[in-house]
DNA sequence: GTGATGACGCAGT
DNA sequence: GACTGCGCCATCA
C-alpha cells in the first residue's frame, strides 16, 4: 500500500466537502450540465472555487465522478484542461448529446441542471 | 504561521 | 457586452 492509497483511504473515511460535490456531481443526468456555482450554492460552500478545486482532486482521489458535466457559468468548458486528453471532456459530452463548439456549450441554458431546482430542495 | 494558488462568480466600469 | 478587480475558502510550499 503506498502513500498515496492511504491517503485515499483517510478522504473516504473522512466526509468532506468534497464528498458533497461528487455527490451532486454524479446526480447529474446524462446529457445536461450545471455549473460550479450552483453545486457551491446548492451545498452552501460560500465559494465556487471549492467546486473546482473538490472536482480537480477527484482524480487524485481516484472517484469516477462525471465531472466533464461541470461547467462555468458562461457554458464554458474550463475544466478540459485536467482531462488527458483535454479533448476527452468534450468528447464526453458530445458522446451525451450536448453540442461543443469552441470549448463550449451549444444553448447552454437548455441543456442547464439546477441541483437545487431539479432536487426540490 | 504566512503568502501564493486555483476546473469561479459577481459588481463595477 | 467585454474587461477588470475583488472575494471566496481550502490546500500547498
Amino acid at each position: 500500500m503506498t502513500n498515496q492509497t492511504a491517503k485515499v483511504n483517510k478522504m473516504k473515511e473522512e466526509r468532506t466537502y468534497r464528498d458533497d460535490v461528487f455527490d451532486v456531481t454524479r446526480l447529474i443526468p446524462a446529457g445536461r450540465a450545471t455549473t460550479y456555482g450552483h453545486i457551491a450554492d446548492y451545498l452552501a460552500l460560500g465559494s465556487a472555487r471549492m467546486v473546482g478545486w473538490a472536482l480537480n482532486k477527484s482524480f487524485d482521489t481516484g472517484y469516477t465522478i462525471p465531472a466533464h458535466r461541470v461547467v462555468n457559468r458562461k457554458g464554458e468548458l474550463s475544466g478540459r484542461a485536467h482531462f488527458s486528453p483535454p479533448s476527452l471532456m468534450q468528447e464526453k459530452l458530445e458522446a451525451e448529446g450536448i453540442k461543443v463548439v469552441d470549448d463550449k456549450i451549444v444553448d447552454f441554458k437548455n441543456v442547464l441542471w439546477i441541483p437545487a431546482d431539479e432536487l426540490h430542495f
